[in-house]
DNA sequence: TCACATCCTGACTATCCAGTCATATTAAGT
DNA sequence: ACTTAATATGACTGGATAGTCAGGATGTGA
């Protein structure tokens, strides 16, 4: 993103194009799905002709690898920063965990497209046959739930949540941020937004979610009743 | 699926054949992916040629929605008789969850193409960007929202699970569903079932995702300790 | 056996689009 | 100014397939 001055001017250029075709693809695929996405559409919106998208990319399927590794890593860099080594021994879990959620639903609420993309096309991926593609996604989705079962485990030996099975509760939590996500989206794109209760925002999901992660639904509520 | 008497021989085989193509249909559209799916495959694969796949759905996307509305008839029917108004008043709210995660988890691992299907196709209908199509998935999934929230309510109501946001609650579990069947259907699917620990088994999942929802991850476990 | 209706069929058409490539454009070096 | 290299371009091609339709099969009732 910064410029880098290790780079001459003509290699800057290449990756800033680079970077405009992925912007560009990234809108497209999100709303068309990757099948309906034409070329052309994604290479008129990045102003360039067709044929210069395949001086960067030598498929259409090359294309979507590029723009769904790019989304991954700024959901990665989000965990990480919400579960960074300095913060998780200082305060209770219930607050890193709000943080955490609060972080995953802004980013996706913000760039909405990037959500879609990463449910449409994600799947289609893991589902598609190919095993190349479905490598791809599970080598992805792994290392999510690696970095999510990390934060756990150290939540775990700092005593600020109790002895859990972490890759359990990260697919919990990880699937409750998706499924979270669409519904915050629902209201936004169709004018009938279903008799079902809709989460209003991203602050009043976080919290009616946190207490049921932390505490369960069991009768008895741990602490304070009610 | 029993036949009905009050129907005369030719709309009885009327409705096999239909049955039939909505089978094959099932399974192309899980196998292939609705955009990739041809209407020759799903044809050849119920034995009849692709015209007459056109005396009984008007259009390849008529033909999926029959599949999908087909899908969720059977989803709709499982939390409909794990919540059965006369089960859950009887015993621990824990028994009634373990039951129905453990039923939903075996259909889906049992009928993985169904799996795949509402995975894939229920999204790309909700992404399309057409307002039929999204309001015929919000739709489904509205009617699973509100059996789900009927159930926990009920459980409230009888003071075998706490007062919570029964709307959350829901998206919590449903969510938790998807996500783990994933998982579950991952190491049949691909020879690199990456470093992650996967579940083993739908009991598995169970045993191990009901202690989480009952009792969530906070530092003072409610009854028993550890 | 014939006439009529219902239902099936797959070759055909019209459309769409990923990927190619010959040509045009620009930049760099001399 | 001229040469050469690097890059951009969009008309074109080849392949794929959703949906159509004229004709064929099958069954029924007289």
């Amino acid at each position: 993103m910064a410029l880098d001055m290790s780079l001459s001017r003509r290699e800057r250029e290449r990756l800033a194009r680079r970077e405009a075709m992925l912007e560009a693809a990234a809108l497209v695929f999100a709303e068309r799905g990757f099948d309906n996405a034409t070329l052309d559409e994604i290479a008129q919106r990045a102003e360039f002709g067709k044929g210069t998208l395949y001086n960067y990319f030598s498929s259409k399927d090359e294309l979507l690898l590029a723009v769904i590794e790019r989304t991954y890593t700024q959901f990665t860099g989000i965990i990480e920063e919400s579960f960074a080594v300095e913060r998780i021994s200082t305060g209770p879990f219930e607050v890193l965990l709000r943080d955490f959620l609060f972080a995953c639903l802004s980013l996706f609420s913000n760039q909405q497209h990037l959500f879609m993309l990463l449910m449409r096309e994600g799947h289609r991926l893991f589902f598609s046959g190919n095993p190349e593609h479905a490598t791809f996604f599970l080598n992805h989705r792994d290392r999510v739930m690696q970095l999510m079962c990390a934060a756990l485990q150290h939540g775990i030996d700092c005593g600020t949540i109790r002895n859990i099975d972490t890759h359990a509760m990260s697919v919990l939590i990880l699937s409750t941020i998706k499924e979270c996500q669409l519904e915050l989206i629902v209201p936004n794109d169709t004018a009938m937004s279903c008799s079902m209760g809709t989460f209003q925002s991203p602050e009043h999901a976080v919290d009616v979610l946190v207490p049921l992660l932390m505490n369960g639904i069991a009768a008895a509520p741990p602490p304070s009743s009610n």
